[in-house]
DNA sequence: CTAGGGTTAG
């Protein structure tokens, strides 16, 4: 029998079965060519058991004495299987390595997160008199642009230059990916424009560099130029340009593109495409589309169910995301850290407290506490959530903060009105060494406005700067215009927004317009209320707060005005609308809500609750009711406020003394707040209600914001 | 032996 169909046998042998193999050792001993022959198929497949099984068969009958042809070999399989430790050892043995070796090793360590390790390696290499080549420069920029050794990815990038590689098509193409991580988009474009040859690859890599370091457009661009060099999309330049459809909600394109992807189905395959298409409609706002297509998948994902999840999350529909989660969770599929960081997104929108300490219990079975942007996520939950004690727990056992999680802790305290803490927070983190970001700034100015401190905030925002060389940008501008405002500096801020370095956008005058809500300048309100119309013609809340500032005067003609224009333009007020959890169960109540199976109690308890206070004292604030109607009418339109259907339902269905915690959708009208005082201060409870800026914690009578919000 | 690939907190 001739030796090749022996040979051929034994791949087969090696491909099909492993017990075979190790029972029946083979005879006569493989030839050191047969050897290398199959190790050469096992590479390429990354078979790794039977690899390793050849292995020890070529180590008992000698076959790797001396042999640095098959130790060679041998190495490349380990590091092409990810083992780098074993390709290590049988490395270190082989006196006489070649580059093929070399390369091998590097590309091993670069694609095996030991980015720098392949650096090690490659300096060894250079210094072993062994030179770099088209080979060996694709993955030790790979490791530079893993690591962001910008430095030492320049200076590779110069010896590429002086070996004379920088033309070779696979070395430019891991220049260009290397910027593109290093956010250096501009150089890799011009590297880019100065190649002699572009392949499908270099436009891909351009594309998405784009898209990751936020240029959508551009991304786009580029595509379309691809298209006029009649160079025809695969699947990863389409999921470039789903990504930018998404971040700028490319509807229209999104779905030509979804088109193009079902026409090409037969050439073009991803596994990923159809997850990115779900994300796309769902940054579309189009979720109709994309729980057609997620309900379509057979087998879902991790990523699908994390997409859809997320989808109904960021567009307000908190429930169905919480329900598909409790499917996902029964269907078995795998939740991770970013179905985590979802949830606990959707608990913080609707209040879940309860839920969200479930989820949190949950996490930390699994091993995700240790993960910073799930911890940080918490943070914001617990807080948002009403309990800041919970959040500085959490804060407190993250090891090594970061930036955003100190971000959060800032703003949790800003919006509980605990000016002192968040400005503490943030000399602690001074005191730690980390420099204030843009971020952090955000944090701590937006929480001097809430808690009023005017001199504080006006020196963070003085110092930035000079300090930290963080520039006033939009956010810092809109939290001290809101500052200044608040504290009855009107024409400050309004003088503030005249000279401001940056063009004020209309949440800057919007916010201006609220501070003359709450002073009364109607003058002011008018300029500034003509601004947010201009900029913002849609912003409902900007109509429905210049016409409660002339309804508080009076001027119901100037009421009717601004109503009509809202009609005019087909704009609704958005209902009020509050959360309240019992139970681990989030109930929802709507202004003049009567659809809870409770509503007849909940009613009759509001009733009841509007009695006794006004045996207390209780005089209603009618000026928020911007109706010209009668008293009697105008006091009956607050009664039934959803915040106040919550308190009720919340007294109703909770044992005495039990925290209320409500949650509203926009905000809370001064005679609520009066009332919510009372309500506290009559039934004993503390009342904890987050409203579409800030929380209000109601005990005894009191409210911690001092009245001031 | 080679380069590029979707989801995550303020």
């Amino acid at each position: 029998m001739n030796g090749n169909i022996s040979l051929k046998l034994l791949k087969k042998s090696l491909c099909t079965t492993t017990v075979h193999f190790k029972e029946q050792p083979l005879s006569p001993p493989l030839t050191s060519l047969q050897c290398g022959t199959i190790l050469q198929s096992l590479t390429n497949t990354k078979s790794f058991p039977k690899g390793q099984k050849l292995h020890s068969l070529m180590v008992t009958s000698g076959n790797l004495l001396n042999n640095t042809y098959l130790s060679t070999k041998l190495a490349a399989f380990y590091a092409n299987c990810g083992r780098m430790a074993q390709a290590r050892v049988i490395f270190d043995g082989i006196l006489l390595k070649n580059s093929f070796l070399w390369n091998f090793m590097i590309r091993g360590y670069a694609c095996n997160e030991c980015s720098l390790k392949a650096l090690v390696l490659y300096r060894e290499m250079l210094s072993f008199g062994q030179k770099a080549d088209n080979f060996t420069y694709p993955f030790v920029l790979k490791a530079c642009g893993d690591l962001l050794l910008v430095e030492t990815g320049r200076r590779v990038h110069s010896e590429v230059v002086v070996s004379g590689l920088e033309s070779d098509i696979y070395v430019a193409n891991a220049l260009l990916a290397m910027y593109s991580k290093f956010g250096d988009m501009g150089l890799a474009r011009m590297l880019f424009d100065r190649m002699l040859e572009r392949d499908l690859i270099s436009w891909n890599t351009m594309i998405s560099g784009y898209v990751k370091n936020g240029n959508p457009r551009k991304a786009l661009e580029v595509f379309e130029k691809m298209g006029k060099a009649e160079l025809k999309a695969d699947g990863t330049t389409l999921l470039g340009i789903l990504s930018a459809c998404a971040e700028l909600m490319a509807l229209k394109l999104g779905k030509e593109i979804h088109a193009y992807v079902v026409r090409k189905s037969g050439e073009i395959r991803n596994e990923f495409l159809t997850n990115s298409l779900i994300e796309m409609y769902c940054n579309c706002k189009s979720l109709a589309y994309s729980r057609r297509l997620f309900d379509g998948v057979k087998l879902k994902d991790t990523v699908s169910w994390n997409s859809m999840i997320r989808g109904y999350e960021q567009n307000g529909d908190a429930f169905e995301s919480l329900r598909l989660f409790c499917r996902m969770v029964m269907e078995g599929a795998e939740v991770d850290e970013v179905t985590i960081i979802t949830i606990l997104g959707a608990c913080d929108q609707i209040s879940a407290l309860q839920f969200g300490m479930s989820v949190h219990s949950c996490l930390v079975k699994k091993g995700f506490g240790a993960n910073i942007i799930v911890g940080t996520a918490l943070i914001d939950m617990y807080s948002k959530c009403g309990s800041l004690s919970c959040s500085r727990r959490v804060f407190e056992e993250i090891p090594r903060k970061n930036l955003v999680s100190w971000s959060a802790m800032i703003s949790g305290y800003g919006a509980h009105g605990q000016g002192e803490e968040a400005i503490s927070c943030y000399h602690e983190l001074v005191a730690n060494n980390f420099t204030p970001d843009e971020g952090v700034l955000t944090s701590v100015l937006s929480a001097c406005s809430h808690a009023g401190l005017v001199n504080e905030g006006k020196h963070i925002f003085n110092r930035m700067t000079i300090e930290y060389n963080v520039k006033p940008r939009l956010a810092h501008y809109s939290c001290l215009v809101d500052l200044l405002g608040r504290a009855g500096h009107v024409h400050e801020a309004y003088e503030l927004i005249k000279t401001m370095e940056v063009k004020p956008s209309s949440d800057i005058w919007a916010a201006l317009l609220s501070a003359c809500r709450l002073h009364k300048n109607v003058k002011l309100a008018e300029v500034s209320a003509q601004k947010v119309f201009e900029m913002n013609p849609k912003g409902v809340g900007s109509y429905i707060c210049l016409s409660n500032i002339y309804a508080s005067e009076k001027r119901w003609d100037d009421v009717e005005r601004v109503r009509a224009m809202v009609r005019s333009k087909g704009l609704k007020k958005p209902p009020g609308c509050s959360f309240v959890e019992v139970d681990k169960m989030v109930h929802r109540f709507l202004v003049g809500d009567k659809s809870h199976p409770q509503t007849h109690d909940v009613y009759a308890k509001l009733k009841e609750l509007n009695l006794r206070l006004k045996e207390a004292g209780y005089k209603p604030d009618t000026t928020s009711v911007f109706y010209d109607v009668e008293e009697e009418v105008r006091e009956k339109m607050l009664w039934d406020h959803s915040e106040r259907l919550a308190i009720a339902f919340a007294l109703i269905n909770t044992g005495p003394g039990t925290t209320i915690r409500i949650t509203k959708n926009l905000r809370v009208c001064n005679d609520c707040h009066t009332v919510t005082k009372m309500i506290s201060e009559l039934m004993n409870r503390e009342i904890i209600m987050r409203d579409i800026h800030r929380f209000h914690h109601f005990r005894h009578g009191f409210c911690s914001c001092g009245d001031y919000w």
